[in-house]
DNA sequence: CAAAAACGAGAGCAGTGCTCTTGCTTTCGC
DNA sequence: GCGAAAGCAAGAGCACTGCTCTCGTTTTTG
């Protein structure tokens, strides 16, 4: 895709990279509040003023590592997911449940690898406010994750609907996102899965935010218990 | 308590108080980021410099902000549910359920109302890290109001104890829990419940910070209808 | 090969949190 | 009642921030 159209391209690239680098190291140091990009580029060896060639503003460069931070975890969840699937063949094949476990851990693991990240994607808006449009994509991802054990699940029709009625506007919206998504589920499952998605991060933000302390000492126990009772509210069987 | 012990200590707190209101306006307008102690000064007419001698350092300030932030909607989420717990009497009397939503609609509301004190209280912790001792009892508010709830039902028999079993550690930090308010649950009901009230962050915490946009339209009866669902996880029965 | 675009560095502006010193006022101990 | 002590407000100043503008230099391009 990329040819190489000359030294100054390239160079341009690896500055950028370089930036960034630097930059994810301040903020998984110190924390989105305290990075600066005149240290950024004293570390670098540049004039503060250069830097911004390569971003713009500040916010423009938290903005990167948000998108970096998205795809990071949305990997990790990924990964996750499919290893699981893979290895459930077999006698135990089909085990929905195990991998959506296997998603919810990694998106932990990887949280609590990188605090400040997740900070920064899941916690309160750093900047003057509305992530741009650039963001959207990457930050699906987990959801897209989870989604997807749901939607095998009920492929091969190991999904129990959930009996009570939802309301018409929720299922309404749900729907419609299956529909964009060009996933077929029933509008309640995706409803719950929505709501399961929050809530996901509800536990994790609270555990890493420090909500827990004095409260919840077995963190790993009970989030796999939670996640287990999110699994079985959008209707993935508990094995026995 | 407080006997009037002169001129000087009234005024002290006085002007304590108009800093922390201007301060919470500054709060409010632009958020915890742009919160300056020199923009606070100058509003209220007085030199920087003469601002810590009421607060030692920014965080400081911004911690008494958080431990009001916490009351208000500690106190929000008890006078909800006050007033639904005496307004069911007579026929339809002891309706957990319907306390339990008023109370999460209420944090709602005033999450909704106050987005950036939300943001500031569950949100990524802005300062160096630990919160202070003194944040951790208005902290617990809210949960002890969902917990008053599910205490008062089980008195009441109207509570439906999950059937699964949890593990141990799980269990045993939820005793350990229960026993230190000094309220009587089964350690299966009190580990849900501490599941709930994180997820129930979780899905303001989405909403507030924008995950829901272009996913979820319909916030309010979506809303409601997790929380129903958070309810009838921890026990709650569900009124036909 | 010359014009145009990209680039790096430096100075500078307006703003920040915070400290220190300097006078003034209120409180307290004798 | 008075002098010492403590509390207080103000100003100057330090080190830092994001960001802009200008000015030479280098690279790309027509």
């Amino acid at each position: 895709m990329t040819a190489i159209r000359g030294a100054r391209e390239r160079a341009r690239s690896e500055i950028t990279a370089a930036i960034k680098d630097e930059a994810r190291r301040q903020l998984a140091a110190e924390g989105a509040a305290k990075l600066s990009l005149r240290a950024v580029a004293r570390e670098l060896g540049m004039a503060s003023s250069a830097l911004y060639r390569y971003f713009p503003s500040r916010d423009d460069l938290l903005t990167a590592l948000i998108v970096d931070a998205y795809n990071a975890v949305g990997e990790a969840a990924e990964a996750a997911g499919d290893t699981a699937r893979d290895t459930a063949r077999g006698p135990s094949a089909g085990r929905p449940l195990a991998r959506w476990s296997a998603i919810c851990a990694a998106v932990r693991d990887w949280a609590l690898a990188h605090p400040h990240e997740y900070a920064l994607i899941y916690g309160s808006p750093v900047p003057g406010y509305h992530a741009p449009r650039s963001t959207t994509e990457p930050a699906a991802r987990v959801g897209l994750a989870l989604i997807g054990v749901v939607r095998d699940a009920h492929a091969a029709g190991a999904l129990k609907e959930p009996a009570e009625p939802l309301p018409d506007p929720v299922v309404g919206d749900a729907l419609a996102l299956a529909a964009e998504l060009g996933v077929e589920l029933p509008g309640a499952v995706m409803a719950r899965l929505i709501g399961a998605w929050a809530q996901l991060f509800g536990l994790l933000s609270f555990e890493l935010f420090g909500q827990f302390n004095g409260v919840v000492e077995a963190r790993t126990e009970f989030f796999e218990q939670s996640v287990r009772q999110l699994a079985r509210g959008v209707g993935l069987t508990t094995p026995r």
